[in-house]
DNA sequence: GTCTATAGGAAGATAGAC
DNA sequence: GTCTATCTTCCTATAGAC
C-alpha cells in the first residue's frame, strides 16, 4: 500500500512521452481510479501507479487532485455527449436504416422514439468502458465540493438539454431516459455484475435492465476483476 | 477547520445520555455527514461535531468509521423498507381509500399499479429528510469497499425483492420504479434543488421529476443551506 | 458516559536533481 | 519530461483521566 513499494521490473517507465499524450494516459488512469473509489477515496498515488509514473509527476502535470478529477469528469461527460451526438447525426443522415429496422415498433416510430432507443443502445455500449459511467456516477455524488459540484451540475444539465433539444424528447421521455441511465449507473457502481452468478435477484434485475447488453457488461466486469 | 477550535459556549455538551440514545443521535449526525461527503470524504470528527461530542467518543461507541457507516447505511435502508411495508400493509388493509381516489387512473388500477404510485409518493416523502436518500446514494457508490460493498448490494437487492414480491410489481415495473428512484437520488445528490431558481433547465427537470413533492424538496434544501 | 492528549500513519503538494 | 526526497497537514484510533 505504501508509496515506496516495488523496485521490480516494470515500475516507473521513465519512457519520455510528449506531455499531451502523457496527459491522456494519466486521464485514463485517473478515470479508472476515481470511478472505483470516488474523489475523496482515490489518491494521486493510485492514479500514478495505474499510469506507471511517479506521484509527484501527476501533480506536476495537473496542479491539484481537484483539477485532475475535473478534467477526468469533463472527459467522461464529453465522451457521452459525443456518443449521443453521433447517433443523432447518423440518424438524421439516414445512416442507421438497418439498426432502425431492429427497433421495437411498440415503442413508437417518431424521430424522438427512434432516437430514444438508439441512444439507449449507445449508452449501454459505453458500459464496455465501465470507467466512464462509474466516473460520471462518482461526479454526481460529489455535488458538495465547491469546484467539482457546480461543474457536475452543469454537465448533467447539458446532457439533459442535449436529449431534449437535439434529440427532441419531450420532458417526460427525457426524464425516463435519464432515469434508466441512472439505474444502470447504480447497478454498475454497486458491482452487481460481479455477483451475477451468485445472486438470483441480481441476475434477474440485470437481465431486465440491460437486456442484450448484458454479455458486454459481464465481460467488462470479469476483465476488471482479472486486472484489479 | 482544526479540531481544536472553539472553547465557546455550546461546545461538547458533556450531558450524560444513555448509550442507546446517544448512539441514535450519532447515527443521525453520521447520516447527514456521510450523505454530504461520502464514506471516504467524511471524517469521524465532522460526525462528532455534528453530534456535539468529541471525536474519540464516536470511535469509542462504534469501534471504527467503517462500522459507523455500515450502521448508518442499515438505518437508512431500514427506514425505506419500513416506509414501503407500511404503505403495502395500509393498502391491503383498505386504509388508503382516500389516497387511492387521487391516483391517476391512466396508470392502471390493479393492486401493483396502485402500490407503485403509492410507494412513489412514500419515497418522495422521504426526501424531506434529504439525508436518507443521499446516504443511500453514497452507499451505492461505495461498492468497492470490502465490507460496505457487499452489504450495500444486499440492501439494494432486498429493496428490489420487496417491491417485486411484497408489492407484486412485475419485473419491468419494478425496474422502472427503481429507475425513477435513482434519478431522484441523483438530482438530490447533485444539489440541483439549490440552483432551482437560477438554472431554467434545473427548474424544468425538477418539476417534471418531483411533481407535487417539489416544494417539500426545496424547503429541505433551503433548510439545509441555512444550517450547513 | 465522556473527555483530553497523542501516537502513528497516510496523503497532497513542493523542491530540486537528472 | 520525469524522478527521489521530504514537508506539512490531517485523520483514525488508542490510552487513560474524570
Amino acid at each position: 500500500m505504501s508509496r515506496v513499494v516495488k523496485k521490480s521490473a516494470e515500475s516507473p517507465a521513465a519512457t519520455r512521452i510528449p506531455a499531451a499524450e502523457r496527459r491522456e494516459l494519466i486521464l485514463q488512469a485517473a478515470t479508472a481510479v476515481f470511478a472505483e473509489r470516488g474523489y475523496a477515496g482515490a489518491t494521486t498515488d493510485q492514479v500514478a501507479r495505474a499510469a506507471n509514473i511517479s506521484q509527484p509527476y501527476v501533480v506536476r502535470l495537473f496542479g491539484t487532485k481537484e483539477t485532475l478529477f475535473v478534467e477526468a469528469m469533463d472527459r467522461a461527460l464529453g465522451k457521452l455527449d459525443e456518443s449521443f451526438r453521433r447517433v443523432i447525426a447518423a440518424y438524421d443522415a439516414g445512416a442507421l436504416a438497418d439498426q432502425v429496422a431492429l427497433l421495437d415498433p411498440a415503442l413508437g416510430s417518431r424521430r424522438q422514439d427512434r432516437l430514444r432507443q438508439l441512444m439507449a443502445v449507445a449508452y449501454a455500449d459505453l458500459i464496455e468502458d465501465r470507467g466512464i459511467l462509474m466516473m460520471l456516477m462518482q461526479s454526481f455524488v460529489t455535488g458538495h465540493e465547491p469546484v467539482i459540484g457546480p461543474r457536475a451540475r452543469d454537465g448533467f444539465l447539458a446532457l439533459y438539454r442535449l436529449i431534449r433539444d437535439e434529440a427532441g424528447l419531450d420532458a417526460d421521455a427525457a426524464r425516463d431516459f435519464l432515469a434508466q441511465g441512472m439505474l444502470m449507473n447504480t447497478l454498475i457502481s454497486l458491482r452487481l455484475p460481479e455477483v451475477y452468478d451468485e445472486e438470483p435477484t441480481a441476475t434477474e434485475l440485470l437481465e431486465c435492465t440491460l437486456r442484450t447488453k448484458l454479455p458486454l457488461v459481464l465481460n467488462a466486469s470479469r476483465a476488471h476483476r482479472r486486472v484489479g
